[in-house]
DNA sequence: GTCTATACCTTGATAGAC
DNA sequence: GTCTATCAAGGTATAGAC
């Protein structure tokens, strides 16, 4: 049962969410994300006290997209090979942002942290895909190593994308993910002998 | 000969540089950089009239450094191969810093990459490292594709920090450094056949 | 719950005395 | 060249009428 305050505040998180991600954290005003969401910067302290909450909120709403991106991916692709290279493929995707803004997840770990003072952990959001991953390293017949396997995939794409980011270069982005998709297929096949 | 002015100057740039990297740039503000330098921050515009004049001279200074960085290896490792590892050492000796700020290219580039209005482009910070990393893969016998490879590599120290950043984690960052030597020997022996 | 008005602070930037 | 005083604008945050 929804009242019009849930309606308001997830309104406010998907504008922040967005901000956020295409102006940077610091660089986003709490009058900028008033504005844009059409509530009166006042109303805005009845939801949240500070602007610290918001960006909880907005990393917490992206942990759960993530997470029901990932479930959907792990019913929909029947081999972890499959579902390894769709991961890869959202960098393809995704190209339109990545190359404007960057990653959602990677620049607001990067600039959060570099303050001291903020009790959020943006981490959380590299964790959901790591663990992820791991699994389906696991699941191609890795065992200690799949941990490695899940951050070093991961942190390829995060450099991929930090330079394609860098000189607004889609072809980059591409040839780095066939590169990438290459890789899985040469470890999925050593991972089952 | 060094006037009195040119030392402030030189002092402003020093701590701007500092505290751009520690806090990245919107987060750090003109008065801070003053305050931080002991320079009366009225007296800051007769040096820089504008914040982003500040940002292009910290730009300017960093460029000049890694170039100076670059030509010191260039004379004192006597090849390539050593001089590719004494790039990735990089990774290793700043580890205080990459693990606690993140790459000072990197995120720079990162936050500013979001912004469309300045005139600013840090990305001339990685052209240096890239141009001097192609010469040591053509120098090694590869042909067109030793831009690739030097883009590649640039890619992935940074994905590897970004993520040791996020999670402050030391090991990993020394682990991936190690996966990038054998690789560059991998790749060497290949070049030179 | 909603919205206006506003307090209080810091920001980037300037004018002008010394 | 140096420094104080100050500006307008915008930041976070709050009080209180509706």
């Amino acid at each position: 049962m929804y009242r019009k305050g849930e309606e308001t505040r997830e309104l406010i998180v998907d504008t922040a969410d967005r901000l956020f991600y295409e102006r940077g954290y610091e660089h986003t005003s709490f009058r900028g994300i008033a504005r844009e969401a059409g509530v009166p910067s006042g109303n805005f302290y009845h939801y949240f006290k500070a602007k610290e909450d918001i960006l909880q909120a907005v990393i917490n709403r992206r942990v759960e997209m993530i997470q029901r991106q990932l479930d959907d991916w792990q019913a929909e692709f029947p081999t972890p090979l499959t579902r390894l290279k769709r991961f890869v493929q959202i960098a393809r995707n995704s190209q339109q942002g990545a190359i404007q803004y960057g990653c959602p997840v990677g620049t607001l770990t990067s600039e959060l942290g570099k303050e001291r003072t903020h009790n959020v952990q943006p981490s959380v959001m590299f964790d959901v895909f790591i663990n992820w991953l791991e699994q389906q390293f696991l699941a191609l017949g890795f065992k200690e190593q799949s941990r490695n396997h899940a951050r070093r995939l991961l942190a390829y794409l995060q450099g991929v994308i930090v330079v394609s980011h860098a000189y607004h270069d889609e072809e980059f982005l591409h040839q780095e993910a066939d590169v990438l998709d290459e890789w899985l297929e040469q470890l999925a096949a050593s991972g089952n002998t």
